[in-house]
DNA sequence: AACGGAATGATAATCACTCTCATTCTGGTC
DNA sequence: GACCAGAATGAGAGTGATTATCATTCCGTT
């Protein structure tokens, strides 16, 4: 695993590339937005983003923030509470669901096995064709409560 | 199945129920809201019901979801857009997951199969508790294009 | 070095949603 | 059938996350 510095190459690769589609510059705010979501491994909030950064100033992070999900690099995810958490696309890091604790509201990555990975898939197919649907990507939620909040 | 203004009888017998142990009522307002709600088949935003029951004022509308939603009589739906939906409690209906269209945003309900449903249920839990989660709900999101945006 | 478009960041504006509060309704009680 | 207490109502103000504005600064290109 790289280390939360050294987030591989290949991300950065895909975001100048995509950056350069729309003639848009990838700057060292963006950068660091990358940066802080690829270490994370959890979706974030805009004021996590900026209490970790505190050179990013809010208006800037929320304007990058909506600059990199209309490029696809960024993906918005609902949680509990009234905040929006961002994480970056599964092409830039794996396929995945989440997890919410329904007490904290905290949102963690939870990675699929094969096996419910395929049923999941298939499933999700058939239902859906029969409401004439075409499935392009599918999110599983599980709600439930975490490590801390069990005690 | 019963007709929208029919809706069956458990449904309002437990709304009442559950108010009733709050010692709160079951007004008419919140009936049309649930009333709506069942008819629905699908997570509604506020300003779709206030708009399909005109004499119901939106600070009413939102206070009373939010009430029902206390009692857990109603769930928040979080979608695409801004706008928070809204539907019946699983309980209250059937266990079922959402498929949202990416082109309109609709959202609409889906029924799993049993066989689905199991596999779905324990390949879940296991990989939760694999991260210390106790795992109490399960959703899952589908998305793609609907009937009329494949078009 | 100069030009043009993009990015920045402080601030104002927006918008969904919640709170406030004076008034009205309801359901039991005598 | 009037009375009382608590619940509900609804218009409007308030809140807080997010977005738009805009003058200034930065960056790449010629």
């Amino acid at each position: 695993m790289s280390s939360a510095a050294g987030i591989s190459r290949s991300v950065h690769e895909a975001v100048t590339r995509r950056l350069a589609g729309a003639d848009q510059r990838y700057t060292h705010l963006r950068r660091v937005l990358v940066e802080t979501l690829a270490a994370a491994g959890r979706p974030l909030t805009i004021p996590e983003i900026v209490a970790s950064a505190p050179e990013l100033p809010q208006s800037s992070a929320y304007r990058n923030m909506t600059a990199l999900i209309d490029l696809g690099v960024v993906r918005r995810v609902a949680g509990a509470d009234d905040h929006g958490r961002f994480e970056l696309a599964e092409e830039l890091s794996s396929h995945h669901h989440h997890i919410v604790c329904a007490t904290c509201g905290k949102v963690e990555d939870v990675h699929p096995s094969p096996k419910l990975e395929r049923a999941l898939g298939e499933a999700a197919r058939a239902v859906a064709e029969e409401q004439g649907y075409e499935v392009t990507e599918h999110q599983l939620d599980l709600l439930g409560l975490c490590p801390a909040c069990r005690e």
